[in-house]
DNA sequence: CTGTTAGCGCGTTCAT
DNA sequence: ATGAACGCGCTAACAG
């Protein structure tokens, strides 16, 4: 309700003063600071929002396409909104939610009226159109998630390929010898969802480098039962499963493991790697390499606002390191642990 | 990037005019009309976003604020979020999103500085904090969900008590006698999240109005297991559930029936009410009662709009009828039906 | 029916 | 270190 000038003159300066002592931008002598503080405490001043847009020719708003899919995790897209969101109000951004149906359209719109300064795009396919239309945009755009192509692109994300090495290392650590990893179901990978191709590249690479033979099954249905009956089948001595999978899959492993005579971890070890939700609940709380959506998040944001406002130009992919945490779903054996090799992954 | 003084140049008319043949807010004659309009295509036009709040004093943007407690249903939520943006989007609103932490402040800010023309609460508590801020803001406020005290608000939400109530007629139409209601956790009655008072509220008042007896209880460990077993040992001769929970209990329930020997529908019949989870891929699909986000959010959204636009006041409260689907989940029992009331509920 | 013009509230040169 | 004045792009009241 009060303006700059109200300020003013309660302060009794001029407008540019209080705009200066506020902002920063320029060097004002401490008791003049002072006095327009307190003007402007006192009159509960807040710049209005579209004129500092206007003058400024900056919104402190970013735009955020997060298409819903319909094998969309809304869990998990739920909680990367609300980190991008709580990121961004740290540097004094507010969130704009654009929707699926108008991705494209409303990418366009926010750059071209200049509604947004900036656009974090969530849930990125292999070949996914925001990724052409970023180039074209004159408005910075920083991706959480790796398209196959990023060229002109600032990417972000978990270093999927990292986790899944990872995961096998801690299983072959354990002396685990015959490892099977559960994917995402076939209609996550149809849609060509880059993340699940990255981690069972990663894991069938690492797994060759590590002299292991491994197997790889796509769960149906919703739940484990049949993933798991395929992986049996293809490798009888089965002793570790890596969960790179959904939460409904991954909460039906244990279930389906005992329904074939076979338990957690002491017949059969399992990691859940590149999942965003919490294994605490299941009966058997599994080991986790988590997709950690507040690291991913504030990391893309501060990218973004560094390109917004100090005209930086981030790399084109920046990969987050894993984490283990460990919760007991894995466990020694006996065998004789694979030697490890000459340059272990980190 | 081109300006409404390029369309102006390029369509040989004035600036004004131009303004009006594209809001429409004035009769401009079909020709001139035609000529800004092909001008604004062929500049590819879009006006400057922060110029036109300034000038309309009207962002054009509508604040969100969700909530996320450690109970908050992820999914119910994403799609509150995603429907109240579609709802905006059809009126040319965008939304911006506030996240619990400061969503007092959040509020507080966005309308201070004319950031937003509206706000839509969501995941609204019996004695939420908000109520009392909206009372106070100038900016308009519509709350999805139903404070305890709704005076000076407007608040849009499901019928919770007709739902109910529709739910106890529908079973004792099919010959069900002895009911049972599972409600929510503990955790979420604590915090006062107030529909789920509302339907057991209206589960008592109807199961009274129709003088049967019904037994309610509070689910524990996100299962069904616990909250049936004391169903039955309060009602051993229970033939319905009806389910006003989360996803996880729900999802429990005929696994936990069948782990004391009943079936669902033949011993014991069930429907969901007033959830927004779909029951088709449980092991048997539930009869639902939704609380469609759609329905609630387009209302809410819609009123917002007029409020804005046309300072229209709603009333405090909007209730939306439940609606029923049948999923096979109640069949018919040979036991000599409840007679209906003199003035059955609608 | 159309053109002219005065702000909207603020950030920011340019003088001082 | 401070103040005066201009302009951002658009809307709407006022003229014609």
């Amino acid at each position: 309700m009060a303006t700059i000038e109200d300020v003013a003159r309660e302060a009794g300066v001029s407008i540019s003063t209080v705009s200066y002592a506020l902002s920063g931008k320029r060097a004002i002598s401490a008791t003049t600071r002072q006095r327009v503080q307190d003007a402007a405490t006192k009159l509960n001043y807040l710049p209005h929002a579209s004129a500092r847009m206007l003058a400024a020719n900056r919104s402190h708003i970013f735009a955020v396409t997060a298409p819903l899919h319909p094998d969309t995790d809304h869990s998990a897209h739920m909680t990367f909104a609300m980190e991008v969101t709580k990121a961004a109000r740290e540097r004094d951004y507010d969130t704009l939610l654009l929707v699926h149906k108008d991705a494209l359209e409303g990418m366009k719109r926010s750059a071209a009226t200049s509604l947004a300064d900036g656009i974090i795009v969530l849930d990125v396919d292999a070949h996914d159109e925001r990724a052409t239309l970023a180039r074209q945009l004159s408005c910075p755009a920083v991706f959480i998630g790796i398209p196959e192509d990023t060229s002109g692109l600032v990417c972000v994300d978990l270093d999927f390929e990292a986790a899944a090495a990872m995961a096998i290392d801690r299983l072959l650590d354990a002396g685990r010898r015959s490892i099977g990893l559960i994917s995402h179901p076939e209609e996550t990978l149809v849609r060509e969802s880059n993340f699940p191709l990255r981690f069972r590249h990663g894991f069938e690479q690492h797994a060759a480098e590590r002299g292991i033979d491994i197997a790889v099954a796509n769960p149906t249905h919703h739940r484990a039962h049949e993933a798991i009956a395929e992986l049996l089948e293809r490798k009888p001595d089965l002793d570790a499963i890596v969960l790179n999978t959904n939460i409904d899959v991954a909460g039906s492993v244990t279930a389906a493991l005992a329904g074939l005579g076979r338990s957690v971890p002491g017949d059969v070890s399992v990691v859940a790697a590149g999942v965003t939700f919490s294994t605490l609940r299941f009966p058997v709380p599994f080991d986790t390499i988590p997709l950690d959506a507040h690291a991913s998040c504030s990391a893309a944001v501060d990218m973004l606002a560094r390109i917004v406002e100090n005209g930086e130009s981030p790399p084109e992919t920046t990969l987050i390191p894993p984490t283990y945490i460990e919760l007991g779903s894995v466990a020694r054996t006996s065998a004789t642990p694979v030697a490890p090799v000459t340059a272990p992954a980190t």
